[in-house]
DNA sequence: CGCGTTGCTATAGACAATATCAGTATTTCTAAG
DNA sequence: CGTAGAAATACTGATATAAGTGCTAGCAAATTA
């Protein structure tokens, strides 16, 4: 750790040089004329604002060649120089160095992670000693020692908390000897003398508190810091808000040494509670003193209003931080603390009623909305899911349009969001109780009235499995707590657990375990590939990563409610101070949250809770008897655990029972299984760092990794120094955009839907399957085959079926759960920087249907273009999107009547909707314009409908952009033209040319294929091209859309192959450019993913001629956003569980990287983080303009009256990313990172230059005394390379005149000769080159701005 | 003789001496009908029709270069060129007047005396091929339609064990078991120093329920072309067995699903597996087997054929069994 | 040394083999010093 | 009582499993005469 320190900070020094010579560093061994020729035609000079190498007083080891092309650096930096410097020479070991493999979960050498998350469940579930042997481990791991303290600190604040010790002094005395004793490399800090300044004040009753008043004051004074006082109490986790209030009360510290989220409570709350008032004020007993209260705040708050009314530009600022309106608020309440027990709660309720209801006032609401909206309950504890519609009966939707004025609007979307949190909370955090709660309820019910077991519905089953585990779960955990407190040391097993795992099971409460587990193994049904099942090791780890969330999201509301010990949020306006504190404490908190249970932990726990399960879940179900051929009833398991064979390999396999998939695929699934990650109904927390933001009580992390300790590092790196502040703010102009269902198209659907049958792209239900009869017996097998293949495809379409309805219904069901309320999608990125919204089933980028249920909460009067551009809205989403915009808006204009047909009968009908490509949006936009033009003047209509513009096949256009390519540009519309240009259809065109040909030259396949090329045929193709899609993958795509037209699936297959080819090579030739940069960048991943550090580690060569290459594709995308190819080989291994053992990878472990998928990934990931780029930056720059704005990629949707600026915009920062010469900028990137690594390449054995180095090996080898190995070549380079760059001029000679291998291949001039030799088999080092950019075309990126249908 | 440069991995026993030791022994040979599957570079098929030149003497092999190094070695072969893998080869067969290769169909009541079948399946890629074969025997289609007829194949010696493999041995398989219950099996020619492939004193051990005693041929490196399949392969060498079904007539797929479940966890004692045969499954044989404590406890790779049949037999009886026909419709690859 | 062979993997998401055995490393137990 | 050595256990890595290989190209690695 240290050594790494030391290393990076002096490498640091070098790059102060090199970022300003920057261009220096490219092309070392490339040449120079390379990247001169680049620009030599180039018209987009003017943008090269360059840097002056002359000026440079520092000179580098590197000759500039004079003639070298300058690095442009840009006016605005969108925040890639930065960044990517940073990132280039990261604050943490480098991944690339050597292997880093914990696999080994032996109790000797388990991993810090491992440790942790070990000490924390220890340490929750109070076995504080075994938790201090692990202390004893996380100390033994010397390279961790830096950090131990941190342990250390938790280990001590719970052991402060748990009551163990009595005494302060016992405890600083314990801290002394520990740190002593135990642990004498490691020093307290401000942290641990935080938990002790608590502890002492947790003697505040005592009436000898007096005396620990000096203690308080020693331990502040222990603190090195110059702001001690400061520095200690910014610990808010550890300190209550009474232990501030104390501090204060007490006069120890200053209001300014306050942290301050605390320090706004004291301030704005001068009734803040303390423990006098509490004393001194009885606490409200019953509702008989409630109305005083009540006529008071009514009254008092009336002028306030008036200020509110009169003054809308200040309650534009929405943020309850904000003093202003903090302060308006301050005025009217009267804050109580109360106690929490059952009469008072409900008076409680009554209070906030009142409050809702003031609070309203002003608004120019009716009376019976006020009524509507002030009996709705925001208090209340059942989640949105589980409330029955029929007990909705406020629209806020409705109310929110029938307000009158902007400044109306404002305020009550302010009043949503302060009275939503509570709700917000409850549907994040009591997910499995309400689902619990729906069972009970509905278990109740059924036994009131008696119902046979058979007629049993599903939610009361899940009742009586819940209740039969919960017992025996809670034994388990017995069993558990015994093995712990039995044998502190003692690992050996002891019903089913090892000690290892025991801790974990204490987290939870074991209800809640019982309830995770069902709705688990519910949600999994047809999952993996399994029929009426799932897979084991799937459904372990779902139940066990399910326990884990749910420990850290009670952990998260453990900590606030530690914080906010007595503290009554109940006084609705004081709640919103306590809000914004919690709020930030919570960033703070959540922030801090970076242990995760081991893979192991998770599997064990979930094998646990489902193989109990398996035992008490039994349905009812009626059999055949073969013996008497009667049928008989009995009761079975509805789980069976056991394996299937999948080519050869064993698969584990919960299978569920007929009769629970025939229940499960009648009822409505959200109302017993509860999803988690719901959109949200207040505004998601603002992204301020890697892992804080989105939802209010869980982490998310900014960007998916797939479990890669490396893309998280380099995140957390350029996070912790703020260095992508754009990705944040384009995230949160997403999230805030406010949504709600189309209650107009949600009856549309909801009916069709409860007719069961099939509908558009909703498959019906399905209860039985039916195969194809058994063969006889003596059937051929070729026979056997064709018939096992036609029934496993029925089986799969039924299967897939399913999910897709079933899919739907969770969408239906959320949809109805949301109507009428304002809902966000919290957003993060996958890793190449694409947005995706956190709630996986319900979003704006799920399905047609999905999209058309949502519209913007907001609405905006049309305006003559906000008309136009629905019209052309509603061609697009017909299909008709390559015509002029003119001629769109035609195809609307004829279609008057359809429309007005579709939207006013959409079922009974002429269902002209029903004909477009995507009917669902259709149907919306139909019923939008139907409206509209129900008014006198249309354009007067308040519009939520989102408007689409797509880029055309984004990708080309920015690989067009990027290689300047005129041929290209004009195919994506980057240039102006009357008509848009359709790619899919030129590239038919193009085929279909290419066919003619051949079939001339007496090609029967041609023959058979001419004219039968459409634009459908090659569109995915063309598409997926630029995600580098490969032959057999656009065989694939070809042959499906072929079966249409041919029928035998073998003969589709062979022409999609034929045609693949053709397509292929037309889009080659039309997008030449595209193709030339293509080959460029995966030309540069291959070489990357297959070079080796200088400083590599040498025992990480298995064998010392056979590298190991450990170099992933690393880049900063133009908003700093440093994104690193994950795909390294995968090292999976086998973990024993109660059920069976699973196989599983170990997501710690730096293994080599998969130079193949490197390789193959890299030219469409660094497309596609482009393409994100844009579209975050365009999401600000909408943001900034007041914009709504949301996206699928290279969709960007927004009001139709706002389309035309949008359009303005996104073209704009279109060209503000590509003013850079991109591929440039990325190889000096490149040329940085990869500085001094070295690759393998392979010779002619007979060339001079083998003969040279096999030489210099023969010398080296000698100079060993054994045979000198790559390893030693390398270790030999490094040397050489060290005394080059060493200061002293002795050494840097030693160093020029030193000769390895490597030196040797460089000084080769004629190295690419040698390499495309036939015959290469002697492997040599060089050092690593990138190849030379190609030549950039005459297109000017500016260009696009006048171009219409660049997005369209 | 001409050798091809390459050999897939196909290994064959060229000493004529010893392949006309293994004629003799099989007590097959001389029959009308000859069938040879994969013959690779042809010694075996040279000496057969050297010895007894049957009347229909087929050779399908389609290998490149096998193909040329078998007519420039022996062009008085009948090489057709088509793939054995290839089902459509046999229907091929069939029809074809110009090959005019077509063995009676005999009765299941006696073995068949008019066709043999001898195939070269020592590449380690085969495998599957001749697991496919052997499951013919219980449709009793394919080549088996005309009867029981005996198949002379060549495998690597470790697949061998696997077919032969005894009881409690950790190569003992649904396919040792399905082996020993459909089929005839014996051992005709293996390597002198194997003592028995992969499975110690195999030989020994199973002689009286497998392997009916016969004068096994022994051969030496000196004899195998080529000594190795690839110069890292195992030392291991190849063997000639003769296989000929028995007959049994089973209730297959009720069978087929009892062992492939238990063979899964096949050192488990059935009691403790019975629950994945189905929803229910111990409940279910638990009573069904109070009286037969021994195979309750048993592990599968101790269970016989018969007990194999009973417990089959069993669930064949549970009023709630799974669909034991479909059982193979419960998995598929996702992308599609 | 030039050659032909064999094997592996095929868009991007984002989702997963497992039981058993043999050999070795580590821990625990035992018994003699 | 500490300790050597044996026994037991834990851990690792290898291997079998099922049984059409849905097809073809391109590259990397191992193999061979």
């Amino acid at each position: 750790m240290l050594r790494s320190t030391v290393r990076s900070r002096s490498v640091n020094l070098n790059l102060a040089v090199s970022s300003s010579t920057a261009s220096s560093l490219s092309s070392r061994f490339i040449g120079c004329n390379d990247s001169c020729k680049r620009y030599i035609s180039s018209k987009g000079s003017n943008l090269l604002a360059s840097l002056d190498v002359n000026n440079s007083s520092v000179k580098s080891s590197f000759e500039v060649a004079p003639q070298q092309r300058k690095l442009n650096k840009p006016q605005i930096d969108l925040g890639f120089w930065k960044s990517s410097k940073f990132s280039i020479n990261p604050n943490f070991e480098p991944f690339d160095r050597s292997y880093r493999s914990i696999i080994n979960s032996s109790s000797t050498n388990r991993s810090v992670m491992q440790l942790w998350s070990l000490l924390e469940a220890c340490l929750c579930s109070n076995y504080v000693d075994r938790a201090f042997h692990i202390l004893e481990s996380l100390y033994a791991i010397k390279p961790h020692r830096i950090n131990f303290i941190d342990d250390y600190n938790m280990y001590l604040s719970y052991l402060a908390d748990s009551g163990k010790i009595k005494k302060l002094s016992d405890l600083s005395l314990k801290v002394t000897r520990d740190l002593e004793k135990h642990f004498p490399d490691s020093t307290y800090n401000d942290r641990t003398i935080a938990i002790l300044v608590h502890f002492a004040l947790s003697f505040s009753k005592r009436s000898d508190f007096g005396s620990y008043i000096t203690d308080i004051n020693t331990f502040f004074s222990m603190s090195n810091n110059k702001n001690a006082k400061k520095a200690v109490l910014k610990n808010t986790d550890i300190f209550t808000l009474n232990d501030y209030k104390l501090l204060r009360d007490l006069n120890l510290v200053e209001a300014s040494e306050l942290p301050i989220a605390i320090r706004n409570i004291f301030d704005k709350n001068p009734s803040y509670p303390s423990e006098d008032t509490e004393k001194t004020i009885p606490p409200i007993k019953s509702a008989k003193s409630i109305p005083e209260t009540n006529t008071n705040d009514l009254k008092n708050d009336d002028p306030t209003l008036q200020q509110l009314k009169t003054s809308p530009s200040e309650e534009a600022i929405l943020d309850p931080d904000d003093t202003e309106i903090s302060k308006k608020w301050d005025l009217n309440e009267n804050i109580d603390t109360i106690e929490k027990d059952a009469g008072e709660l409900l008076s409680v309720d009554t209070i906030g009623m009142k409050v809702i209801r003031h609070s309203l006032q002003g608004l120019s609401l009716t009376e019976t909305q006020k009524q509507k909206i002030a009996s709705f309950n925001f208090d209340s504890e059942t989640s949105i899911l589980a409330t029955k519609l029929e007990d909705k009966s406020v629209d806020f939707y409705e109310i929110y349009c029938s307000l009158k004025t902007d400044a109306e609007r404002e305020k009550f979307d302010e009043f949503l969001e302060n009275f939503n949190q509570d709700r917000q909370r409850v549907l994040e955090t009591r997910s499995t109780e309400a689902a619990k709660e729906r069972w009970k309820h509905d278990f109740m019910d059924a036994k009131s009235r008696g119902e046979a077991p058979f007629e049993k519905k599903l939610n009361v089953k899940l009742w009586e499995w819940y209740s039969q585990m919960l017992p025996l779960i809670k034994k388990e955990v017995e069993q558990a707590n015994e093995l712990l407190q039995d044998s502190l040391i003692d690992k050996r097993k002891a019903g089913g657990i090892s000690s290892d795992y025991a801790p974990y099971l204490n987290l939870v409460d074991p209800e809640k375990m019982c309830v995770i587990t069902i709705l688990e193994l519910l949600k999994l049904n047809s999952t993996g590939g399994v029929f009426e099942g799932m897979r084991t090791a799937r459904a372990v780890i779902s139940v066990g990563k399910a326990i884990e969330l749910e420990f850290r999201s009670e952990q998260l509301i453990r900590n606030e409610m530690h914080t906010f010990k007595n503290v009554s949020t109940k006084p609705h306006v004081f709640k919103k101070y306590v809000w914004s504190a919690k709020k930030r404490l919570r960033d703070h908190n959540i922030e801090k949250s970076k242990i995760e249970w081991p893979q192991a932990a998770r599997a064990q726990i979930g094998s646990i809770m489902i193989s109990t399960l398996l035992h008490v879940a039994k349905v009812n179900v009626r059999g055949h008897d073969p013996k008497t051929n009667k049928y008989v009833y009995g009761e079975l398991p509805a789980f069976s655990h056991s394996y299937q064979y999948h080519n050869g390999a064993k698969i584990g396999v919960l299978k569920i029972h007929k009769s629970l998939i025939k229940q499960l695929n009648g009822e409505r699934l959200a109302t017993s299984v509860q999803p988690q990650q719901m959109p949200m109904i207040v505004k998601p927390r603002k992204w301020v760092s890697w892992n804080s933001g989105g939802y209010h009580y869980s982490q998310s992390i900014l960007i998916r990794t797939r479990d890669s300790p490396e893309q998280v590092a380099y995140l957390k790196a350029v996070s912790e120094e703020n260095l992508i502040p754009t990705i944040y703010s384009g995230l949160n102009v997403i999230g805030l955009t406010g949504w709600t269902v189309n209650r107009k198209v949600f009856n549309v659907l909801s009916e069709v839907w409860n007719t069961g049958k099939q509908f558009l792209d909703i498959p019906g239900i399905q209860d039985d399957m039916v195969v194809l009869p058994p063969l006889p017996s003596n059937a051929e097998p070729e026979e056997v085959r064709e018939w096992k293949l036609k029934n496993k495809e029925i089986a799969n379409k039924i299967s897939s079926d399913r999910s897709v309805r079933c899919d739907s219904n969770y969408k239906l069901e959320i949809a109805r759960a949301f109507l009428g309320e304002k809902i966000y999608f919290p957003h993060n990125l996958d890793f190449r920087g694409r947005a995706y919204p956190l709630s996986p089933h319900f979003n704006h980028l799920g399905n047609d249907m999905s999209r058309g249920l949502l519209i913007f909460w907001k609405g905006r009067r049309l305006g003559p273009q906000g008309l136009k551009w629905l019209k052309v809205h509603l061609a697009n989403l017909f299909g008709y999107d390559k015509a002029s915009l003119d001629d769109r808006i035609a195809f609307a204009n004829q279609h008057i009547e359809d429309l007005k047909d579709s939207a006013e009968h959409p079922l009974d009908g002429k269902g002209w909707w029903q004909s477009a490509d995507k009917p669902w949006q259709a149907l919306a936009t139909c019923m939008e314009l139907n409206e509209a033009f129900k008014l006198e003047n249309p354009e007067d209509f308040i519009s939520h409908q989102p408007v689409h513009q797509d880029g055309t096949c984004n990708g080309l256009q920015h690989y067009a952009a990027l290689g300047g390519d005129v041929e290209g540009a004009i195919q994506v519309n980057l240039v102006p033209s009357p008509k848009p240009q359709d790619v899919y259809n030129h590239v038919a065109k193009l085929v279909e040319a290419r066919l003619d040909v051949a079939a001339k030259e007496g090609d029967e396949t041609a023959k058979i294929l001419q004219g039968k090329i459409t634009r459908k045929v090659v569109k995915q193709t063309v598409m997926t091209n630029v995600y580098g899609v490969t032959f057999i993958g656009a065989t694939r795509q070809i042959a499906k859309q072929l079966t249409e037209k041919f029928d035998d699936k073998q003969l589709a297959f062979e022409y999609g192959g034929y045609l693949a080819k053709h397509v292929f090579a037309a889009i080659r030739e039309s997008f030449k450019g595209a193709h030339e940069i293509q080959d460029w960048l995966g030309e540069c991943s291959k070489r990357i993913s297959r070079a080796i550090r200088l400083d590599v580690d040498s025992k990480s060569f298995r064998n010392g001629n056979k590298p190991d290459f450990m170099s992933s594709v690393i880049w900063t995308t133009p908003l700093g956003l440093p994104i690193v190819q994950p795909y390294r080989d995968e090292s999976k291994k086998q973990i024993k569980t109660n059920l069976q053992t699973i196989f599983i990878a170990d997501p710690l472990a730096v293994n080599p990287v998969n130079a193949r998928r490197q390789k193959s990934g890299f030219p469409p990931n660094f497309i596609h983080s482009l393409d994100a780029s844009h579209m975050l930056l365009s999401a600000t720059k909408c943001g900034e303009h007041g914009l709504d704005f949301a996206s699928v990629h290279d969709s960007y949707w927004t009001h139709a009256c706002d389309v035309d600026k949008m359009n303005y915009l996104l073209r704009e920062e279109f060209i503000k990313l590509h003013e850079v010469d991109l591929i440039e900028r990325l190889k000096t990137e490149f040329n940085q990172r990869y500085k001094d690594y070295l690759q393998v390449c392979k010779i002619p054995r007979t060339s001079p230059l083998a003969r040279k180095i096999v030489e210099c090996r023969k010398q080296l080898s000698t100079k060993l005394g054994r045979p000198a190995t790559l390893a030693d070549e390398i270790h030999e380079e490094k040397i050489r390379k060290e005394l080059l760059n060493s200061i002293e001029s002795e050494k840097q000679e030693a160093g020029k005149n030193m000769v390895t291998t490597v030196s040797i291949a460089e000084d080769y001039k004629d190295i690419d000769t040698l390499l495309k030799a036939t015959a290469c088999h002697m492997p040599i080092l060089t050092p690593l080159t990138l190849p030379p950019i190609p030549t950039k075309g005459q297109f000017d990126v500016q260009e696009l701005r006048k171009s219409a249908y660049f997005f369209s | 003789m001409q050798l091809p440069k390459f050999h897939y991995g196909t290994r064959h026993l060229i000493d004529s001496t010893a392949i006309r030791g293994i004629l003799h022994n099989s007590k097959v040979f001389p029959r009308s009908h000859v069938l040879e599957l994969y013959p690779g570079i042809g010694p075996f098929s040279n000496e057969i029709q050297k010895l007894y030149n049957p009347p229909h003497h087929l050779l399908l092999e389609p290998r490149k270069n096998f193909k040329a190094t078998l007519s420039e070695n022996f062009p008085n072969l009948n090489n057709c060129e088509l793939d054995p893998y290839d089902w459509s080869t046999y229907h091929i067969l069939a029809k074809s007047q110009e090959l005019n290769f077509h063995p009676l169909i005999q009765d299941w009541s006696k073995p068949n005396d008019d066709l043999v079948f001898v195939a070269n399946l020592t590449n380690p890629h085969n495998e599957g091929l001749l697991m496919q074969w052997l499951d013919c025997i219980t449709r009793r289609n394919w080549l088996y339609k005309f009867g029981k007829v005996p198949m002379i194949i060549w495998i690597n010696s470790h697949l061998a064990g696997k077919l032969l493999a005894p009881y409690g041995s950790s190569l003992r398989s649904k396919r040792s078991t399905f082996m020993e219950t459909l089929t005839e099996i014996s051992v005709l020619a293996h390597h002198k120093d194997e003592t028995y492939p992969g499975v110690k004193n195999h030989i020994v051990e199973t002689q009286d329920s497998n392997t009916k005693p016969q004068e096994i041929v022994e051969f030496d490196d000196s004899m195998i072309w080529p000594i190795k399949a690839t110069k890292s392969a195992s030392s291991e060498s190849i063997v000639c067995l003769k296989v000929v079904p028995n007959g049994k007539e089973i209730d297959f797929e009720p069978w087929e699903f009892i062992t492939k479940h238990l063979y899964m966890s096949k050192i488990t004692p059935f009691k403790d597996i019975a629950d994945s045969l189905g929803h229910g499954g111990y409940e279910y044989f638990e009573p069904q087997f109070r009286d037969n404590q021994e195979l309750w406890n048993k592990k599968p790779v101790n269970m016989t054929p018969k007990e194999f049949i009973e417990i089959s037999n069993v669930f064949m009886n549970w009023p709630f069994k799974p669909d034991y026909r479909s059982d193979f419709l419960n998995i598929f690859s996702e992308d599609m």
